[in-house]
DNA sequence: TGTACATCAGTGAACGCGCGTTCACTGATGTAC
DNA sequence: TGTACATCAGTGAACGCGCGTTCACTGATGTAC
């Protein structure tokens, strides 16, 4: 008898697959990427070791979709963020754009460190994981698209026209982040690379604990560094 | 027989470290840090693998070796680049000391990971290797510290003033590196820690392959960020 | 409602693998008289 | 200069370990008549 058009049975293999990948995920958590073992995994969840190859086809299928589960995670928590401040100015947005993104990792290091981390030299990261990443900045886009171009930033932004021309892809999926007419495409691409790159320096800084024994709080620097890019976009707002 | 105060014997030894390291290093650069392997290592080098246990007390010995050579090699290229450019203004140093951290990194990217990946949650980094990535960030403080504090890095000059207070130690290193009068140690460490985020974004992203799909290489970010930190920090040159 | 059958979650044994590390040893190199 | 001895680089065998993955199987769950 199926319920809502899945059979008890699907239900509870989805059921297992999400225990699966919550424990995978505590034991990287705990150990980092490489301490994820399918054995210890299943052992965590009192199966023995080959149950698992029920539900995934090996330890990289498992892997992966980690992966594409926390890029579906950050880019929500990023949608929301959006969404909740789609009234207020450019400047707000950005910041709460940027605290969202800073936010996320710090409430999950380990996932953080699952997508940029690094990676091991026998690159996994399909086309799926590309759009997935992307997904992540796109909301940066509508609004980082209405500064003005900097001093210094022209360069950045006549090398994304050049992308913009050549990847048709890419000129759909800036255009579907930011319809506006307002927006010029090759200067949200510049904007949000730049912000982008400070992100990541802060908040991968900071998930590694490098900032730990310094005496300073991440947050402080990651509003100083959204303030200033938003000083030098002339991006209006409070 | 002595030569220069050492036996053959002893330099023998010394050569043979060397070998290794730089098998390990190739390794490394291969499959990452997770593939360094003493077996294989010793293998490459046509010994077996108890071989290395004569030069080395264990893998963690040689890797933190390594990571100590790294943090060296960095900082030799920042203080070189820091004794070419003494004459240069402020500004054309800034560029300089961060194009070289690039290039250093880009030159050796499996290096850079070794210093600036992720670090395992069996988290290394003695006390030894905090003051070797200080003498890498060394040469940035005595240019940020002639800059003004640009609007929304108060707060964070603030908390740095607050760690030179608590910690001795660090203030003796940014006054042994930044010694001159004109100096503000807490602007220095701010302005300091603003560039290295900076960097740190841009070269990790590069290095790791993220911007390899994009159109745009991380030379012109960097000249970009640079000049915009140089500029809201109204530090004089050309 | 009851029975025969198909599906499928999970087990236990086994595979080959490479890892770090120890140990007793051999044989060459260097040293002291 | 020659001989006895100490040092030490490197070997080969062995240790226990955990890994990913396969396979034939058992037994419970769900399905069809």
């Amino acid at each position: 008898m199926a319920v809502g058009n899945t059979t008890p049975r699907q239900r509870y293999r989805e059921q297992v697959r999400g225990e699966i990948k919550q424990a995978a995920l505590e034991q990287i958590r705990a150990g980092g990427i490489a301490a994820l073992s399918l054995n210890a995994v299943a052992k965590q969840m009192g199966l023995t070791g080959p149950a698992l190859y029920k539900y995934f086809k090996n330890r990289d299928d498992l892997l992966t979709e980690l992966i594409c589960d926390a890029y579906d995670g950050a880019a929500a928590a990023m949608r929301g963020t959006a969404a909740r401040t789609v009234d207020a100015s450019p400047r707000e947005q950005l910041h709460a754009l940027g605290t969202a993104y800073r936010e996320w990792a710090v409430g999950a290091p380990h996932l953080y460190l699952l997508l940029a981390g690094t990676p091991s030299p026998s690159c996994e990261a399909p086309a799926e994981t590309v759009d997935r990443a992307r997904a992540v900045l796109g909301p940066l886009l509508p609004v980082l698209g209405r500064g003005q171009c900097p001093p210094g930033v022209g360069e950045l932004r006549e090398q994304m026209q050049q992308w913009l021309d050549e990847t048709p892809a890419v000129a759909d999926w800036v255009r579907g982040c930011a319809p506006d007419a307002g927006v010029d495409p090759a200067m949200a691409l510049a904007g949000t690379v730049v912000a982008w790159a400070r992100l990541h320096g802060i908040v991968s800084l900071e998930v590694q604990g490098q900032f730990s024994s310094m005496g300073h709080r991440a947050a402080t620097l990651l509003d100083a560094e959204m303030q200033a890019l938003a000083d030098s976009m002339g991006l209006p707002g409070a």
